[in-house]
DNA sequence: CGGTGGGTTGACCAAATTCAATTGGAGTGG
DNA sequence: CCACTCCAATTGAATTTGGTCAACCCACCG
């Protein structure tokens, strides 16, 4: 998409040998000969607002992503306008990947807040896999991750009822927000719309209105400042008939 | 797990030399020097019957299989039994990718009918990233397709109606065993329980029932021999919202 | 100060589940 | 060959879950 990349080196916030992600106990590290083909890779930095759609499902781009700050969501649409998102994206997630390899994306990503990505070149995909076997092993796995988190959300939407099935989709959020530090400020609140959850449960508004409340009720989260705040993770979780994220160090690019 | 296989090479049916596979127009053809590398990377071949467990929830496992005849399916159960499908299994499949990547298996594998099945070894999974470029970019690719098959998947499941969403998986079950040769037999039928298809649509066996009598009404499919034949493919199709699959040459392993 | 985007609520309706049988074919033991 | 059992498909109610409609509230913003 013609989205606008600030191209300069020296204009990036953020050059890979100095990422904030590197710094997290959650990703595992780098070689310096991966560090330093990861920088080669990066061709730019893009920031984006609330509400930006980062890729369009149709469009054929030339770019793959990394969230660098922020967090998004994946969806897709049907004709008449009814939304499934499929997951929500956090720092250190790829994004595009599906795109450059298939051609055609068929998913659209957008912004659930402000984000900024680091922006990698279609064209120097085939170098990673020829010249840096470690990389292109953790590009499979990082799919591979994908699909397994889809499973857990196809079996929590076809099979969980409508409150253990909510329960299931905050304390997922939680803690990827949480391992990834992206709840640090001391609200501890995730910024997220009703309408999100409902159009990632399968549920309709209203419904979802109500399961958050029987939810807030339990004390189990409280709805407030455009978003919510567990107030008893485990709870929610057991609640949810969940095992809870299992990563320990997890690969990033 | 301990399933029993045929070690020696010549027992084996199918060497990778005369694969049956490799001569349909919708895989990608082989270079000698894949080919020679995926000869060594097969340790054996395992045949299965109906019914049978091919990969447990829970186990280790040291092997990744290629589905060579047959057809099977992916699912994941909830404590009281609640079980969801998420995806079928094809001829030309890779399994356990996700096991052998990331450790424990988080799902399990049965066959619906007799299957037969390559074995490939995981020590060898490091060779073939080293080695066989073009088969580590192969591999991504598959991951990544999954992905793309699960999104659909889930935007069924979310947001498609009860009608639309089961000639969705009809379809998209007929498309995948037609392009792979699965039914070529006169009677053309996909043989596979309403059970089966309520647990991947997320419905209950009598509403699973009750809606395909709907679809045999309208003419568009027929339930007979214990599975069903597809009688109107672009009505399904048209009914269920879907664009349909759009692979043309795929890789596999 | 009116408009807009979220969130909340109650009443009513539609979709899907559960319960409870029943049918029919395939396989089994006598 | 027949009675018996099991599995899969069907069917009709009764019941529950979730969806739709229609308000209304409230904070924020230009």
């Amino acid at each position: 998409m013609g989205l606008p990349i600030n191209a300069a080196p020296e204009k990036w916030q953020t050059p890979c040998t100095r990422c904030p992600l590197r710094g997290l106990a959650h990703f595992r590290p780098f070689t310096p000969s991966e560090l330093e083909f990861v920088s080669t890779f990066k061709i730019g930095e893009l920031a984006v607002e609330r509400g930006a759609t980062i890729l369009v499902e149709g469009a054929h781009c030339a770019h793959i992503y990394t969230v660098l700050t922020g967090l998004g969501f994946r969806y897709k649409l049907l004709d008449d306008g009814r939304r499934q998102i499929m997951n929500y994206i956090f720092p250190g997630d790829l994004i595009g990947l599906q795109g450059i390899l298939m051609g055609e994306m068929e998913h659209s990503v957008e912004a659930l807040g402000p984000v900024t990505l680091c922006v990698f070149e279609r064209s120097k995909l085939a170098r990673l896999f020829e010249n840096h076997v470690s990389l292109a092993y953790d590009l499979t796995w990082i799919a591979a991750r994908e699909e397994r988190v889809l499973d857990e959300h196809l079996l929590s939407i076809g099979r969980r009822s409508a409150l253990e099935r909510t329960a299931y989709l905050l304390s997922y959020i939680h803690q990827r927000a949480t391992t990834v530090g992206a709840i640090t400020d001391a609200r501890r609140v995730i910024p997220i719309t009703q309408l999100h959850l409902a159009d990632t449960l399968g549920l309709s508004l209203v419904h979802t209105n109500k399961t958050l409340r029987k939810l807030a009720e339990r004390n189990l989260i409280r709805w407030r400042d455009g978003g919510y705040e567990v107030l008893d993770a485990p709870g929610l979780l057991s609640l949810s008939n969940w095992e809870g994220l299992k990563e320990t160090a997890r690969p990033f690019i």
